[in-house]
DNA sequence: ATATGTGTATTATAGTATTAATACACTAGA
DNA sequence: TCTAGTGTATTAATACTATAATACACATAT
């Protein structure tokens, strides 16, 4: 029991993306801010399957394709770890880079809803240490 | 050739959200804010499906739930049209909470980020009007 | 050695999403 | 009537996603 097991990974069934890419979305950005550092454990297939309540292949398939893209390394018989091999921390430019098809489809959608500019603003600022 | 086939509707190939229910999500925020109006007339399936480069069919699969959900109406013979028997314009609140989804993965992605809220509002500020 | 915990492979099933080619019934205008 | 434009139905094929049940090879600690 490990606090790996305790990681925000949160998948949304509804949201029509695939849960693999949900997670490998989710484990990208958290490398990038280093809220995982090289070497951290990651929960195992089995756990993260029960705690998110999918199958444990569809876990196994997130991290067989990050393990693909170097982002993690597998320790056999032991579990996955955050790869030894990242890049430096990501300066706060290029991190804002990876948060921006989410800023689009904010401003496209309230753009379609009409939605006022600093109403919006105010939401997100209410919201962000809520 | 009426304005109708100029219609703001875009597709993220690259997202993971099917086609059909990108188009649904964006027409129902546009006749929430009344960019769509009942009556206004909606593409042709065949224009809209090269104008987005996809199938005919899965146009009109999208076409056919958002008539059973009330949104469109047929025309046999002529085409689509915005229900004629849509509620009132929605409220501000009520097209907030239709954002709501966007907003909660923008702070969520943020977060996971380690971005800061101000800057976040900043870039948010400028590529609103842009 | 044994038990427990890793990730993975295998086989099968099911549902969904998309494309393709063709045909049909309907409407409107020349 | 003829033509062009609607949405739709049909059939087929392909790919992707997820689940299920089982088994294997490996590591670690008892």
């Amino acid at each position: 029991m490990t606090d790996s097991q305790l990681l925000a990974l949160e998948i949304s069934p509804s949201s029509g993306v695939p849960i693999y890419r949900q997670l490998m979305d989710q484990v990208r950005r958290m490398i990038a801010s280093q809220h995982l550092s090289p070497g951290d454990p990651m929960p195992s297939v089995r756990h993260l399957a029960i705690q998110l309540a999918v199958n444990p292949m569809t876990i196994s398939k997130a991290y067989s394709l990050m393990e693909a893209e170097g982002l993690l390394e597998r320790q056999r018989g032991k579990g996955m770890i955050v790869s030894s091999a990242q890049p430096a921390q990501l300066s706060e430019k290029e991190r804002m880079g990876l948060l921006q098809p989410s800023i689009d489809k904010v401003i496209s959608d309230a753009k379609q809803l009409d939605l006022d500019l600093d109403q919006i603003l105010n939401v997100i600022k209410q919201q962000f240490n809520a």
